[in-house]
DNA sequence: CTAGGGTTAG
């Protein structure tokens, strides 16, 4: 039976890593390739040995294709990360090859829809599953279950699981992830009490729904009771959850403990921990520490560029960013669209126009990346800022997307830097139709009517802020010593060390104003008297943390607060005199971005 | 010979 020897000598390869090429020449020669079980099998080794190119050569030179071959060459295709490419290719199976979906299409192709979140085709996927003969098949119900769950339907999910006669842990896994990733914690967790088989499987499938639902805290204390549980890690897919859990919360010393973990449990050089781990430390504020991360790794793919070339950029480390991207393309991985967000980001950073416009240029013609929303944003960012207001202003009219609120909002704030009123009021607008009920809006534009003394106008902004029921998410700001954290809500101080906190700042108060400092209280809402404005800045969490912070850390070491909004304009003016004074490193991570505060200046410039 | 669950970057 020499073709069963072929098979199997394919299938070690596969095994083996080893050269298929030889195999496969030796096979043409013998003209064993017009056997289609072999011709398949060489089709899936390719595939499966990440060889792409030589999968699809293979599968484009066949005279004859069946079912497996479609099934094989569709799934390598979700294998490579190219979903749409599966449903795009996936209609030739009819016009060329007059063949119907079967079972292992079937599947591949709710696959494909899953990955994509394309509800749209994946219930057409469904509908003509049901009228197909394999209408009752568990396998692509299990599927099905899990598209729901990531196109945020789990209810949906969860009528075909019920249809599901056996159910096995890909189903159980599929639903539980689909609540937990929707924040329905209640309905994850019954289904979790119920699962016949609590393994790690399933703890994975609920902790990391629940990081992605922003459900953290939870996630830590269910991990920790699956650790002891006595559940063993045999796979790192779980600790991927918790390191980005970590970087979620931002909070360094939590993650260097997990840290730790998953050098205890052998991980730390897995691809995919090491690029978490890249992420984690950027996101807690510690760049340098990413960046050891990813210098010890071994083994880099285009996530662990991104993670360092975006973090680099996050932290105003704008040349870093661009000479770890050429060092990225030297060393030969491709970037992709996620890498052109940090580069453009970190050009407009630093008013690199030109660079930043090359880069644009040569992601779409050299990489053939069609720009995204995202990207038309940073683009605009990168104009506005430097001040080509009106070129930013084109990009927004003759771009192929309708613009959503960050990208009017990354050109009013140009607009605001460069004095423009008159463009500033026409983007408020725009920006205001599509959310109205936006405070700081108001506030800008009352700011702006009244720099170029529109009072009435101003007042009027005013008024209509005011008659708002502003619901402003209350701002706080904590700091995390690793021992103890700390939260501070603005205007309050109420743990045990208030009177010390308040004796810092009043003595930092005077010191500033000894050097020339004045309150900046345009962006306080309510109208009241000056004083009573100042009064609520030197009550901002962020300066309550600090003060905290500086009569709390070891001497010397750098001070990391993380603010959920956005640092007004005083504080920040108010945490560069601070880093001057006390000579220390102070660094915010707010909603928006990453504040170094060092010797009286930021790392973004002051260009928020 | 082909298929289902848990995975990192904006």
């Amino acid at each position: 039976m020499p073709i069963f020897h072929h098979l199997r000598q394919l299938q070690e390869c596969a095994k083996h890593h080893s050269s298929v090429k030889q195999l496969h020449a030796h096979f043409i020669k013998l003209g064993l390739t017009q056997f289609l079980p072999l011709a398949n099998t060489l089709s899936n080794v390719y595939a499966k040995s990440s060889r792409l190119q030589e999968a699809l050569q293979v599968f484009d030179e066949m005279p004859h294709r069946d079912h497996v071959s479609w099934a094989t060459i569709l799934t390598a295709l979700n294998q490579a990360n190219f979903p749409n490419k599966t449903l795009s290719v996936f209609p030739s199976m009819f016009s060329l090859d007059s063949l119907l979906p079967d079972d292992f299409v079937f599947a591949s192709l709710v696959k494909a829809c899953a990955n994509l979140g394309a509800i749209k085709q994946g219930k057409q996927v469904h509908a003509n599953y049901l009228v197909s003969l394999f209408f009752d098949d568990d396998v692509i119900k299990s599927s099905l279950v899990d598209m729901y769950a990531k196109c945020g339907l789990p209810d949906d999910g969860r009528a075909v699981f019920n249809s599901i006669k056996l159910k096995n842990m890909a189903s159980w896994t599929a639903i539980i992830n689909g609540y937990a990733r929707k924040g329905r914690k209640k309905e994850a967790l019954e289904l979790f009490l119920r699962v016949p088989q609590k393994n790690l499987f399933a703890w994975t499938a609920l902790i990391s729904g629940l990081v992605q639902s922003g459900n953290e805290v939870d996630a830590f204390g269910l991990f920790i009771e699956m650790r002891r549980e006595g559940i063993s890690i045999i796979d790192p897919l779980v600790l991927s959850s918790i390191v980005g859990a970590s970087a979620n919360i931002a909070m360094l010393e939590l993650g260097k403990q997990v840290h730790g973990l998953t050098i205890g449990l052998g991980y730390e050089s897995c691809l995919f921990i090491s690029n978490a781990l890249v992420d984690m430390y950027a996101k807690c504020s510690d760049i340098v520490a990413a960046k050891d991360v990813f210098c010890r790794m071994s083994r880099r793919d285009v996530v662990s560029w991104t993670s360092i070339i975006v973090g680099a950029a996050q932290h105003g480390r704008a040349e870093e960013a661009l000479s770890l991207y050429d060092e990225m393309v030297s060393n030969g991985v491709k970037p992709n669209e996620v890498t052109f967000v940090g580069l453009i980001y970190a050009c407009s950073h630093v008013g690199l126009v030109d660079k930043g416009r090359e880069l644009f240029k040569s992601m779409v013609e050299h990489y053939g990346i069609r720009p995204c929303l995202q990207h038309y944003t940073c683009l605009l960012d990168l104009l506005g800022r430097s001040g080509y207001l009106d070129e930013a202003e084109d990009v927004i009219n003759s771009m192929p997307f309708k613009p959503d609120e960050p990208t009017w909002a990354a050109l009013l704030s140009a607009c605001k830097h460069h004095g423009n009123a008159k463009m500033a009021i026409r983007i408020a607008n725009h920006l205001l139709s599509l959310k109205p009920e936006e405070p700081s809006t108001y506030i800008l534009l009352s700011n702006i009517y009244s720099s170029s003394s529109l009072w009435e106008h101003a007042s009027k902004a005013r008024h209509l802020l005011e008659g708002m029921e502003v619901k402003k998410e209350p701002g706080y700001s904590y700091i995390d010593f690793g021992r103890e954290s700390q939260v501070f809500y603005a205007g309050e101080a109420s743990n045990h060390m208030k009177d010390e906190t308040f004796g810092l700042l009043k003595e930092l108060d005077v010191e500033m104003r000894r050097r020339g400092y004045v309150p900046d209280t345009s962006c306080v809402l309510h109208n009241m008297e000056q004083q009573e404005k100042e009064r609520q800045l030197f009550w901002h969490s962020e300066r309550l943390a600090v003060a905290y912070g500086l009569l709390k850390s070891v001497p010397g070491t750098v001070i990391r607060i993380v603010k959920n909004l956005r640092v007004c304009g005083d504080c920040h003016t108010v945490l560069k005199l601070i880093s001057d004074i006390v000579k220390r490193e102070i660094v915010v991570r707010d909603a928006k971005r990453y504040h170094h505060f060092k010797d009286g200046k930021c790392s973004c410039n002051d260009f928020w």
